[in-house]
DNA sequence: AGCACGCCGACT
DNA sequence: GTCGGCGTGCTC
């Protein structure tokens, strides 16, 4: 094989294919598909993937590759179709795909620099610009002390070279050792001859001289009290050796795990595991629905099946959303598996990472436990697959490319023949109708292991609230509820389900509301800067004094961010020990741990919280929870609101009593009625499916059909919404009878970054020729995209409808 | 994407 | 003449 077939690291739709190159001699019995190359492409060079090899090339005028960047393959063949047939699915590039399945270290690092050719005759200007260096970084040219022309002029008569760089993010941690560097007897004499004054140095040499093994430095420092500077004399004087060794960061290594054993299932637990372990003994693909209610066991299912795949050698990935993937989580899998187990999450620092994603490559561990994109994680003998609370809609990628971690997985099992494991207790619509056609194979753990009932549910019509004359954001029936629990020592969590609501700067006097200059949406309030923020671009300023319309100084803070409510809860029970949990609180690394391991200390009574307390934490001592505004996620245009809704509160639910003492749950709402809540607060989740599909065939929406958006956005109004309109008309003139294009309407958010943005949405039952359909649309406007700066994205089975 | 090339008006 | 701005085409 002398040519590789390369995927060269440009985003760009027109470079969305393979290059070839000749490979050099030297490479040719070490190049294998899946490695890192560096190229050269047009007047610089680039990274790329190596797909395939090949004898021969359609092209004629070939050019070598420049150098090889990995001693073995680190996509797997079947990753390398994998990334394909997920770029292919989710319309977006080839080299997106392939990136979004490794860690970030791993991407190319472009560097520039320029280089002095000759010695002599350069002009005072360049002279003094590389200042007796013969390389300098290209971006030293923006200091401005030398015209860029010059510079231009310079490499042009060849005085003056550029070098195009590609540097490697990859940092790998070392650790130094220090060992003798001359036989025992020979530190003997140095140890006569050293200087009575040297009294560390003779203390090292004697420690040497009876432990002649290799020692870490930084144990040698601690144990004599001493410093480098000792070391290093020794060192010096030839006596003493130095060595770095490579080691893996471990983000675990201070925490200590008890083994746990398998624990004794249920005839339900049993039931639900039994066709799964088969499917692991027969090598045979299926994805089970695993629906069971909190507390029923389905962790321990999890740990069991794994333990299986374990056994007979193969490899498990369990994915977790990214917010329950909290300490608690993670040892229950170390705890059964130790050190078998490689951990994928934000909370990593990029080396972390990259350091749990190596001992996956280099198979030194069997399972991975991580947030969306473990899915990629580079096992080659899989023997399952498992999504824990698996309608969660983090799993949905939301930049490119726009995967659903579900489809991978689905897709991973299949090539594997092994099966998938989707649990819940709250299944997404689709999932769930999947089941019950009998695509997935539903298993429902009906019990909680410990036979407690689920706490009761008490709605809360704040309607009435208001007409008894409370104003505030706690009814009589959860501050009384409150007071109680804490005076008998118990603990209470509050949920603010703030989607929806934001702390937005609003004038009083006129009623202006700030906005972001470039988007189209409200500033958002942040105390702890004292800034108004937009979430879209990041712009920032200062909270205006005076209202800068009508220069009234009566300036207020709306919306029911956490930190309002507790000021409100601080006012309303003054004694009460409160902790605060939302983005504020835990930016700080480890910060979530210590916030929750307070709470579990019972340094504090109430844990006020988003979404993030909704998920797997489980307090003792917790027996009332107050959902405080349940129904602000059902005025969103957004037709999964219900389903989310349902979702939440039976999620929260949970928190409340697992252990011996029983526990309460207060949804306080304005839309007491509503089937989502009542429903949620009878955990009927069968009933719940059912109504809420009803919901769906009428408005026509998922799991009965498909949707894809398509999103124009363009700096010009009156351009972005004449694209949106050819392109929806393209569409109608293509697509099947009983297919509909919605739109064009103005995104939800109509402006961001200064763009305007107006959307298409594509409603299909069948429509298998839609991507191609779409490829061809968007060919169609490729000059404008690259001339005019128009952008066209495209969202098969969007999760978030702007 | 990011670079070079080529055309054009403007200016030391 | 030469500098620098922008539109256009190409990258194995």
């Amino acid at each position: 094989m002398t040519i590789a077939n390369v995927i060269v690291d440009v985003p760009a739709s027109s470079i969305n294919q393979t290059f070839d190159y000749t490979i050099p001699e030297r490479f040719r019995d070490i190049l294998q598909p899946g490695m890192r190359v560096i190229v050269p492409f047009g007047p610089r060079k680039v990274m790329g993937y190596v797909v395939s090899l090949a004898d021969e090339s359609s092209f004629d005028k070939l050019k070598e590759l420049a150098d090889v960047l990995d001693l073995t393959p680190i996509l797997t063949p079947e990753l390398l179709d994998l990334g394909k047939w997920l770029a292919e699915e989710t319309l977006s590039l080839y080299i997106t795909a392939y990136q979004a399945m490794l860690p970030q270290v791993l991407k190319a690092n472009y560097k520039k620099e320029l280089e002095r050719l000759r010695q002599d005759s350069l002009s005072s200007e360049l002279e003094a610009f590389f200042a007796g260096r013969d390389f300098v970084p290209y971006e030293e040219l923006d200091n401005g002390h030398v015209r860029f022309s010059k510079v231009q002029k310079a490499i042009q008569d060849g005085d003056i070279t550029v070098h195009y760089l590609v540097k490697s993010r990859v940092t790998k941690k070392y650790v130094t050792y220090l060992e003798p560097a001359r036989e025992p007897h020979l530190l003997e004499e140095a140890l006569q001859d050293m200087s009575d004054r040297a009294k560390k140095q003779q203390q090292l040499l004697t420690f040497f001289i009876e432990q002649p093994q290799e020692i870490k430095l930084k144990t040698v420092m601690k144990k004599f009290n001493t410093t480098r500077a000792t070391i290093n004399t020794l060192i010096s004087k030839g006596l003493l050796r130095s060595f770095r060794q490579e080691v893996y960061r471990n983000p675990y290594a201070q925490t200590q795990f008890d083994r746990t054993e398998p624990l004794e299932l249920t005839s339900e637990q049993h039931e639900a595991i039994k066709p799964v372990l088969h499917r692991i003994r027969d090598h045979a693909h299926e994805v089970f629905l695993l629906h069971g209610v909190t507390g029923s066991g389905k962790t321990e299912i999890y740990l069991q099946t794994i333990q299986e795949v374990i056994d007979r050698g193969e490899e498990a990935i369990v994915l977790v959303p990214e917010i329950s993937l909290t300490p608690q989580m993670v040892n229950r899998f170390k705890a059964r598996f130790g050190s078998n187990v490689a951990v994928l999450h934000s909370g990593l620092s990029q080396g972390e990472k990259y350091d749990e994603w190596r001992r996956v490559q280099q198979n030194e561990v069997q399972v991975v436990v991580g947030a969306r994109s473990a899915v990629f994680a580079p096992f080659e003998n899989l023997g399952i697959i498992i999504i824990d609370e698996e309608h969660e809609t983090s799993y949905k990628q939301e930049d490119q490319p726009r995967y659903h971690a579900r489809d991978v997985a689905i897709h991973r099992g299949d090539y594997h023949h092994c099966p998938v494991v989707l649990g819940s207790a709250t299944p997404a619509l689709e999932s769930y109708a999947r089941a019950h056609k009998g695509v997935y194979n539903l298993q429902t753990l009906s019990k909680r292991t410990n036979d407690k009932a689920m706490p009761d549910v008490h709605v809360v019509d704040m309607r009435e609230e208001l007409h008894a004359g409370n104003r505030t954001m706690f009814s009589r029936h959860l501050k009384e509820s409150m007071e109680q629990r804490i005076s008998r020592g118990e603990q209470v969590v509050l949920l603010l389900n703030r989607r929806g609501y934001s702390t937005f700067v609003m004038c009083r006097e006129c009623g202006h509301v700030r906005e972001c200059p470039h988007c189209d949406i409200a500033l958002t309030f942040h105390k702890h800067s004292n800034q108004l923020r937009c979430h879209y671009c990041s712009y920032e300023e200062p909270v205006p004094m005076y209202c800068p319309m009508c220069s009234s100084d009566l300036i207020r803070f709306f919306g029911t961010g956490t930190q309002r409510i507790e000021e409100a809860l601080t006012q309303l029970m003054p004694e009460v020990r409160l902790l605060r949990m939302d983005v504020d609180t835990t930016q700080r690394k480890g910060a979530h741990e210590k916030l929750l391991n307070q709470f579990a200390n019972q340094e504090a009574d109430i844990l006020l919280g988003t979404q993030m307390i909704a998920k797997g934490l489980d307090f003792e001592n917790v027996t009332l929870v107050g959902v405080l505004t349940a129904d602000s996620m059902l005025n969103l245009p957004d037709f999964r609101a219900s389903e989310k809704t349902f979702q939440l509160l039976t999620q929260v639910s949970g928190r409340a009593g697992r252990h011996d003492l029983p526990g309460e749950v207060i949804v306080q709402t304005y839309t007491p009625d509503h089937y989502s809540i009542e429903l949620a607060s009878r955990y009927d989740y069968w009933q719940f499916y059912q109504q809420e599909m009803k919901m769906r065939k009428r408005f026509q929406y998922p799991p009965y059909m498909f949707l894809s958006l398509v999103t124009i956005s363009h700096e010009n109004h009156v351009t972005a919404i004449q694209t949106a309109q050819q392109i929806a008309k393209q569409l109608w003139k293509y697509v099947r009878q009983d297919t509909v294009i919605l739109g064009p309407t103005p995104s939800p958010i109509a402006r961001v970054k200064d763009r305007y943005r107006y959307q298409c949405m594509i409603k299909y039952k069948h429509e298998p020729e839609l991507r191609a359909l779409i490829n061809k649309i968007i060919r169609q406007f490729a000059d404008d995209m690259r001339k005019r700066d128009l952008q066209i994205s495209v969202d098969m089975q969007p999760y978030q409808l702007m």
